[in-house]
DNA sequence: GTGAAAGCGCTAACAG
DNA sequence: CTGTTAGCGCTTTCAC
């Protein structure tokens, strides 16, 4: 209302020399009010923690950080915080550090593997760990940069012994989910491959390998596909083309984006043809039909890395990797080979 | 495979010092060679460039913050990473300050509004800046945090003076997406509200406020929902009762929630009930149907944010908002009104 | 063109 | 129990 508004200083932030003079007392004093150490006189402490409060003084986290040597932070690397499998890891990461008195700080890479040693060492000159998720860069490159990091654990990636690795057993999980198809009559099955230098896609692709040679009987084709939304939807044409009876997608975003794709050309699913996803995001059980993938507890795998992590800033050596296996999450998306499938393929072809 | 591994030094970061005693001159010659600074002699200056790539050396944030009083770092604040509503904002953010050469680092709240002031004024002495994403605090927290960490800029709240702030206009928004309904016929429709907290929720319900005022023909039933998949799935009952042949949902995730709850329901959208949400995430067009929706460019209100931000970085007074209105977005999930759809709800009912 | 030295804001011995 | 003092690693006058 009034039109001469009191303009506060100019934001010449408090230190902690400021609190020192206002409560007559050293900065020494200060500090040990501020961090409860050595029992100060608790007529003193009580006024200094007034003045605190109510000049709203907080201590620059970047000279404790440097006084101290450490931060009580650690810092996460993500690619791309966009994509929904790594908020449930990076939870995970933030629940389990939190819970042991440690701040998170984040940073994307925005999906650009050349900028990600560069981001990862700038915030671990900021924090006391690090912990890099599913990092794009190459092996040596990576191997390069733990040397220069530790302690840090990293997911998804195997490493050589420079750090803590949590990661999930893909292959394992796409030949759970091959055989659930197969247990449902499927023998010609596609698998919508992810990106080419994706570690776990290469894991899945190596399961399925596997697969085939204890299986004869189903036939796996891989189509080239991608990560997201799009390339499920693109995929359409491959899938039809390969007459497969049911599609495993790289992930859900894929099998979500072929399934819309499928509505629109009449096909239905799982009558007509069986799509199932991986990594069960939070959207899959409400798609229709909800869909069926593997599952695995990604924010259980970002609280273990943590743990491992701790273990390492504490100096105890710990060098197992921490594997989880993904959980069969059969939903309505996934039935039984049935006759009239052959037909309904082989009528889109013909019209095709 | 040798046994016997050289362990590298446990990481006693390289300093300053370590360079400068190696290339045989001053700390201040190095640091001089780091930042590009008055012409050092070419042939120290490649020398030492040479020693810092060898060892690796990277110089400690920290310190140089400290030294410098800044650090070429914003700080982003975020109440829930996993919501995709703010992955873009935080994208455009990340890619214009990039762009100016600042990094970014990231600090999630878990939706914890007790916490969000402390992460706020942390994350904020460790930065240059502050961008917070619709935080959760109560407005004289608010106020009273903008106080003290300034420079600032906050996405969709309205503060006082001591911020920059960019948001989208949801009263404006909500009103296009009830006339685009009101065009097709519907004069019953639902709104499922958000959380009452929440501000954009507030900003929907007073511009729905204004809307029955100005179009007394179409009655508008708020039903409270939620935000989430789950608030959409379970609002089906409550959608049913009311009678409304269109539902314009809180956003997104929302309406994807409900039709999955129809398609269970065996009630076909759009052709017994159309739903509409809001926000336009991007697994909207590969929903079946895809989903009609509202859409803002969240990317551009980042990089707004953004801009404004370093204008008040570079010590510019700028303190008009920036206002982004949402466009409508038509896709398939919205219909005209049809009397089939009396029918449907009203045999709906009568079953119930 | 280069080095010495002071200082960024805080913590941690070490005295008293 | 409290103050003095010496750094943490880097930048930056100010001399040389």
């Amino acid at each position: 209302m009034g039109n001469k508004r009191i303009r506060k200083n100019p934001v010449r932030p408090m230190r902690i020399s400021d609190i020192a003079e206002l409560a007559g007392v050293s900065n020494a004093t200060v500090s040990r009010v501020i961090n409860g150490f050595s029992t100060v006189n608790e007529d003193i402490a009580q006024r200094v923690r007034d003045i605190i409060k109510e000049v709203g003084y907080v201590p620059s986290q970047t000279a404790r950080s440097l006084s101290l040597g450490a931060s009580e932070t650690i810092g996460v690397v993500v690619p791309d915080l966009s994509n929904p499998m790594y908020h449930e890891v990076l939870r995970g990461v933030h629940r389990a550090a939190a819970a042991d008195g440690y701040r998170v700080l984040v940073a994307d890479t925005l999906e650009e593997p050349r900028g990600e040693a560069a981001v990862a060492l700038d915030i671990r000159h900021r924090t006391d760990a690090l912990v890099l998720i599913a990092p794009r860069m190459t092996r040596p490159e990576l191997l390069a940069l733990l040397m220069r990091v530790h302690p840090a654990a990293v997911i998804n990636r195997t490493t050589g012994e420079n750090a803590v690795v949590a990661r999930v057993d893909y292959a394992a999980g796409i030949q759970t989910l091959a055989d659930h198809l197969r247990g449902l009559g499927h023998s010609r099955i596609a698998f919508l491959s992810g990106p080419e230098q994706s570690r776990s896609n290469q894991d899945r692709q190596r399961g399925l390998e596997e697969y085939r040679a204890a299986h004869a009987e189903v036939e796996i084709i891989e189509i080239p596909t991608g990560s997201g939304f799009d390339d499920g939807h693109r995929s359409w044409e491959a899938v039809r083309e390969a007459g497969a009876s049911a599609v495993m997608a790289f992930n859900d975003l894929v099998a979500l984006g072929l399934i819309g794709r499928l509505a629109e050309e009449g096909v239905r699913v799982p009558e007509d043809i069986s799509v199932a996803g991986f990594d069960n995001i939070p959207f899959a059980q409400y798609s229709s039909p909800a869909l069926t993938t593997m599952a695995v507890d990604l924010g259980e795998l970002g609280a273990s890395a943590w743990r491992d992590l701790r273990q390492e800033i504490e100096g105890v050596e710990r060098r197992e990797a921490s594997v989880f296996t993904p959980v069969l999450q059969v939903r309505a998306s996934t039935a039984p080979y049935s006759a009239r499938l052959d037909e309904r393929i082989a009528a889109h072809e013909t019209s095709a």
